[in-house]
DNA sequence: TGAGTATTTGCAACATTATTGCATTTTTAA
DNA sequence: TTAAAAATGCAATAATGTTGCAAATACTCA
């Protein structure tokens, strides 16, 4: 509830609070970027965050976005070869020896292309017999709630 | 039968027939990449391809895997951004008006690095209120039948 | 708060990969 | 066997990923 308070009253100090915590300077640049995550509901691409950012270096934003998967700020979603999105971490994201985990099922809607984190763990008992399981990525493709009325 | 007995005896005359079946016209590079795909039981990448080639023109490669994927011969499996490797189809892929499914897990080994196709269906009940599941895709990592003992 | 240190940024340059156009070669179909 | 269609190889270009370094910014601690 608090938090919920602070996004309204004080959105930078909100970001500054989730940079610091994972030992990461400030900067404008930054911040801008993190805003234009919380903008969206969905997962975006690195184009996107390029269109949205008024002035912008694509060497920088390259360097941001790396920093911010390798200490669990945002992760990577690769659906195809060419289609890769990103989103803004959730609790359940585990930073672990470097190896950054998301365990959670992301949805792609084919009419409107917005991708979502869902919040349910991906963890469905295959029975790969012989296979040791430690982990799963999935990808669920379809459409979405306002595009399936 | 016939068909494991073809493999071995006649094993250039399969490609050949599986080209035609995709209105695909035989030509060698074909069917040396076709022959490298058969060598292996697991999906490999672009790079192995390369190397395998003794001659080899990049471009052609590029878009000999573009045509097998739109054809429907390979399909290609985006593990992360950087991480992209290549599967001869199994028996349940199926070509729907230029969209190419291939409903099955697949399954990366974190010890070999062998990306293997599982021949089971992808499509867990995961309960999604809300959204229209068309199809999923599923990757799971962990240790192979060969690394877990 | 301010000085010194560490980090980040922006630019230039380069590496790698994806993509297109076109002439030549190969394959297909009659 | 021959004309038409398709694939290949080469050149050139576009797009993307990556590094080094100097200038600017942020952080730390007295």
């Amino acid at each position: 509830m608090l938090q919920i308070l602070k996004l309204f009253c004080n959105f930078v100090a909100v970001m500054e609070d989730l940079l610091r915590s994972k030992k990461l300077s400030v900067t404008d640049f930054r911040v801008s970027v993190l805003e234009i995550f919380n903008r969206y509901s969905s997962a975006i691409t690195s184009d996107q965050i390029e269109s949205e950012l008024g002035e912008f270096d694509r060497i920088t934003l390259y360097r941001t976005l790396k920093t911010f998967k390798e200490k669990g700020v945002i992760h990577e979603i690769a659906l195809t070869d060419t289609d890769t999105v990103y989103a803004l971490c959730l609790d359940d994201c585990i930073e672990d020896e470097h190896i950054h985990h998301h365990e959670h099922v992301h949805f792609k809607c084919d009419n409107c292309g917005n991708v979502f984190c869902l919040d349910i763990p991906a963890y469905p008992d295959l029975n790969l017999k012989g296979f040791r399981v430690d982990r799963m990525d999935i990808q669920v493709f379809g459409k979405c709630e306002a595009c399936s009325c």
